[in-house]
DNA sequence: ATAATATATGAGTAAATACACATATTGGTG
DNA sequence: CACCAATATGTGTATTTACTCATATATTAT
């Protein structure tokens, strides 16, 4: 294998570690829906102030998020949409491949997600 | 956020926390061609056997890959190829996503990648 | 200017992860 | 059977990562 097919992947693999973390897929899936400010992701993902000021700093840091501000808020959305269609192929291989259905079930990022691309 | 979307994050996120490990790419990049034994891996990667061993395990606990024996060679196979289709989609991602091309660049998981599918 | 709200950051900690080294297991061959 | 090659595994370790707590900065309102 060379060396420029051995630093893509690892450039590859930093990606798909810094999407790799529940939390961080819960403010993706947040802000994916529509730009949310830190205080609506701290709602409606139920987890702390620091903590998610803390996955949006690696999320800023790896362009995957952009931020605005409006007053004292900081809306944040994804710097680029095609995450979603990402994230739902994804979805869809993890779910074909471990045929894994609990009642309830939500695909991650079904289709709802993609109306408006 | 319900529960079920939740755990599906978190489902999806494991997964993603798999595949987005270097040496893993490596060795999914390698038998993605075509099914390989360990030894091969272990040549075509320059990783060590001890280490190539440590993340096949991982590969095969998460179902990614698969495995049959021949004698005394053992060929690992992605259990479903179209993770090859997943990662192609994700390198072309951060490919237009960060924008960076080096010199001697190549794409993570390019067209030829897919010629068998 | 003070207080209150929104967000970010630094330091410390605990847990997860990748890895190396030594050893075990399995199969093939003389 | 003894020996060698192919692969797996157990243990210890170092690094990375996620997280918490305390504190800082920025903005708005009084």
């Amino acid at each position: 294998m060379i060396q420029a097919e051995s630093d893509m992947l690892k450039k590859l693999a930093k990606f798909m570690k810094t999407i790799g973390d529940a939390n961080r897929l819960k403010i993706i899936w947040v802000i994916g829906k529509e730009e949310r400010s830190v205080s609506e992701i701290i709602n409606e993902t139920d987890l702390s102030q620091t903590l998610v000021s803390f996955h949006l700093k690696i999320l800023r840091e790896s362009d995957i998020v952009e931020t605005k501000r409006i007053g004292a808020f900081i809306y944040y959305s994804l710097g680029n949409p095609e995450l979603i269609d990402l994230l739902s192929a994804c979805g869809e291989y993890v779910y074909r491949t471990t045929g894994e259905i609990e009642p309830g079930f939500i695909r991650p990022f079904p289709l709802w997600f993609n109306e408006k691309f």
